[in-house]
DNA sequence: TCACCAGTAGAAAGCGCTTGCTGCTTGAGG
DNA sequence: CCTCAAGCAGCAAGCGCTTTCTACTGGTGA
């Protein structure tokens, strides 16, 4: 059905091998010669099969990631990381939805596997059990057999090469910056609990209230999908249970924008009445009103750094990279009752 | 390197032609004989070359599609009705950035012929010139010789089979809502001058002051690149320009967002002293303070009719789509001085 | 004038799969 | 007991490229 290399060859008075050399520029070619393969490739509007190419190369030019969902700022900053770097490196990438379900992971790294990508990577935090992490292993010993590689991005994974950020570490900063603020009881919105990140970042929190010598509160732990509408509903959930608070994490910024329009609707002030956090330092933080105090997750950078984790050809380093993240202060934070 | 189809063969003592049948199980295999090359499968980690498989098949089950910027809420909400879609087909969606740079998007094109995508769906406006449209026309004419298709979504395109939306009419719309509350002095920020959807919005509200009579002031146009930043900037240089304006309409929500930072710093209220609107209505539209009025553009139904339209296979087909957009009014709009 | 080399082009052997066709076993029916 | 069909498995021919090796040409230095 498509045209082929041949045909071009045959249009051109050539040989295949000579069509296929002068398209890749790499050996001698009579300018005359080139000229008339380059013709014909006009004519016939021709353009190279990847597929066979790749069968007798065995290599894509292309690097798969896979992430939870790129409508979320979080992915696709750090989308926007990796394609920087694999723009500049020549690689294509390939994009994939898990919608942070362990099986559609999985099987989007088969397909990449299938599709012998020069490395995949995984972004967002785990998503599943031990079964799961075993089927990962299998998966990063096959692309190394094949000279290809995993690499995770914003987990950490025992014996795979990752970036990561310091979740927790970040979480308990932040926490106990509202602890010396005076505030004491405070709410969370978890997200989902089979993702790795979120068992992080409450981890953070909770340990500063432990520092503090605070026993977290059931009645003030609710739990959204780190989407918009989970942390709106999860916010009102809260504001149902009337149990009172003076200060809301919430584990990403988007959930904590969310929580914000629901506490507006209920009349609240922010900070006035209950001050809000969140976590990422997604773009959009600094826009709401007041703007979100957030811890900062180099996401860009993050992203960036994973591109060149994969492109490393030496292959089986497991360098784990570790990204300080940063308290950002805005106005949405404040002392109980100011 | 790879563990190949014939080791799995010969590891299970069968012929490569029954380990292919029993991975694609479209062809009667003993169930001993099953369990023999299944058991073997396992043992090598063996997975499948799509490479070589395509090659055989002359197909790749894989959809590629083309945008702006996945970081983009509008791109990125398309891309999420993309690939619901593709899910529920079982197809693979493979995403590329172009940044709005014309050459490489035609690059990205390319690459995906290469790959022999089943189809390629081009989203976001249009974004070069004369020949670049030419180019356009030939990937088009060499995508369906291969029995592939071009899609396009967010712009419209002769001969071209397209999902838009309203973008003038939405754009003239809203401008005339503005002017019905007694707007008089309406400030614009375009985007950027070379992207189809953002001539198509200036003219729209360019129509609507013709109609209400008044001629469009130089000194209250400004120009962002669709970026949260681009409208920040652009405000603030219409504020420096001394202009007074009563309304301002950004030709996407992401600029009016940063707009309203811009203003909210100048010491400006909205609505009282200017009304923002934008265009879009990505997510967090509802979450900015006020919450921003903007005109609606179904994102996630644009992209799933893309996708519906490139999974067709009769093929041959030219619709073109045109969904309505619809003024959602929120708090950031009123009456001038109210 | 001749041997040689630089510069080009072609022949052909795969790369790892799929699939049409052939062919071997069996068990059932005659 | 033989025939025949059903059920399985294997052979081998590609799919469209890349690349090694071979071969031809004309100029060059001896």
């Amino acid at each position: 059905m498509s045209v082929t290399l041949s045909q071009v060859a045959e249009l051109a008075g050539v040989s295949s091998a000579t069509v296929s050399r002068v398209l890749n520029a790499n050996y001698p070619v009579a300018t005359e010669t080139r000229a008339r393969v380059l013709h014909a490739v006009q004519t016939l509007n021709y353009e190279l099969n990847a597929h066979a190419r790749a069968l007798t190369t065995a290599s894509s030019d292309m690097v798969g990631v896979v992430v939870h969902d790129v409508s979320d700022p979080y992915f696709s900053e750090i989308i926007r990381g990796v394609q920087q770097v694999a723009d500049e490196a020549g690689r294509l990438i390939m994009i994939c939805n898990s919608l942070r379900d362990a099986s559609r992971e999985l099987a989007y790294v088969r397909v990449l596997r299938r599709q012998r990508a020069d490395a995949v990577i995984l972004v967002g935090g785990a998503i599943g059990d031990e079964a799961y992490e075993e089927k990962l292993t299998s998966h990063m010993q096959g692309l190394e057999a094949s000279n290809s590689r995993l690499i995770v991005c914003g987990r950490s994974r025992a014996g795979t090469a990752s970036v990561n950020a310091q979740h927790a570490a970040g979480a308990e900063a932040l926490t106990r910056r509202l602890l010396d603020l005076g505030h004491r009881r405070l709410a969370f919105i978890a997200g989902p609990a089979h993702v790795g990140t979120s068992r992080n970042r409450f981890r953070g929190f909770k340990r500063a209230l432990a520092t503090a010598g605070i026993t977290p509160e059931p009645t003030l732990m609710a739990q959204g999908d780190f989407s918009r509408d989970g942390g709106y509903e999860a916010a009102r959930r809260l504001l149902r249970g009337g149990e009172r608070f003076t200060a809301l994490v919430g584990s990403n910024d988007l959930m904590a924008i969310g929580a914000m329009t629901a506490l507006r609707e209920s009349g609240l002030e922010i900070p006035g009445d209950v001050s809000v956090v969140g976590f990422d330092d997604i773009p959009v933080a600094r826009d709401v009103t007041p703007a979100l105090t957030t811890v900062r997750v180099p996401m860009r950078l993050m992203g960036a750094r994973a591109m060149e984790l994969a492109l490393q050809s030496d292959g089986r380093s497991r360098a784990a990279i570790n990204l300080r993240t940063e308290i950002v202060e805005r106005e949405s934070m404040g002392a109980p009752g100011s």
